[in-house]
DNA sequence: ATGAAATGTAAAGTATACTTTACAATACTA
DNA sequence: TAGTATTGTAAAGTATACTTTACATTTCAT
């Protein structure tokens, strides 16, 4: 069962398929590992402004609509 | 002179101002403390995506306007 | 079906955002 | 000008984003 997952969702997989970049591709564009992009797209941690604003560049979407907050959270 | 500064610059100093709040009211109101807000103010460092939305907020300004990515950077 | 590309899991280490505490300096108001 | 609010500095500790390496599983083209 799911470990802790952030109050940061995102919709980075879907907008990555759109583009169809692999996660090692994107990974790449952005300057992380492959295994940033894995544990973010799987909730395990949000990523760092810096990395929301290359990823938001890189996939051509606003980081509003790449990231959700959910302020409800425990 | 001047330590290390991130690749994002903010004007939450400005919004904060505008609004009429001190930086413990802004801590406060982004539930972090008011050293973090000296420090990102500051540019010693960057706040994470959470704390980015929270800010926006609180500020009632879109994190595009918030913040700034430069790309060029060493 | 075989091989390669893509995705996933795991774990230890590094960098940095954020906290906590304490005190100093500056600005505002009576 | 005395007191108070606000801003600033410093330093040690904690939490977590990100890296690195290595290997397992799934997906896809041939």
């Amino acid at each position: 069962m799911g470990g802790k997952r952030s109050a940061i969702t995102n919709t980075v997989k879907a907008h990555r398929s759109d583009k169809g970049l692999s996660q090692a591709k994107l990974a790449d564009a952005a300057g992380v590992t492959r295994q940033t992009i894995i544990a973010m797209e799987q909730g395990r941690y949000a990523p760092s402004l810096e990395l929301a604003f290359r990823l938001a560049h890189v996939l051509e979407t606003p980081i509003e609509e790449l990231f959700q907050f959910e302020p409800e959270w425990e």
